[in-house]
DNA sequence: CTCCTGACCATAA
DNA sequence: ATTATGGCCAGGA
């Protein structure tokens, strides 16, 4: 799978996240069939587009902590992933570092690798063993 | 080509 | 609970 099939699969399964729950990149990455990959889901959120149609609820996504991933000192991001949460209902705990955290145990969505929607260039991935020839 | 970085993960102490 | 370490793969310098 190349970028763009990549860019289009991770966009394709958060997309399915429900509302009122949050998943982690690295199930997003192991639900597609790379789950050595989790840094490039959040790649792959980083390239979309506000505008994208239809829209892609990246805010349902965190680290496999909780964690909402500060993207540093002085950026909004973090604030507007909490804010986007806490507008659909999802609880979003600030610590007095102003670490912001979801309860997976409470709000986590992780269903089981292949009983999801995917796109057909992964579905062969997510089967088993891909790439043995070449 | 090598080196560094990343919206990460798993494990160990 | 926290920090340290090693691994992971793709892009960019």
């Amino acid at each position: 799978m190349d970028s763009a099939e990549f860019h289009a699969a991770v966009y394709h399964v958060v997309r399915q996240i429900p509302p009122l729950k949050v998943t982690s990149y690295g199930h997003v990455a192991a639900l597609i069939g790379i789950p050595r990959h989790s840094r490039h889901v959040g790649q792959a959120l980083k390239f979309l587009s506000p505008d994208a149609t239809p829209p892609v609820p990246w805010y349902r996504v965190v680290s496999s902590s909780g964690a909402i991933s500060s993207r540093g000192p002085g950026t909004e991001g973090a604030q507007r992933q909490k804010d986007e949460l806490e507008a659909e209902g999802v609880e979003v705990s600030t610590g007095r570092t102003g670490d912001m955290r979801v309860n997976l145990a409470v709000w986590g969505w992780f269903p089981q690798v292949g009983s999801i929607d995917l796109p057909e260039f992964a579905g062969d991935a997510a089967e088993g063993d891909e790439e043995l020839d070449q």
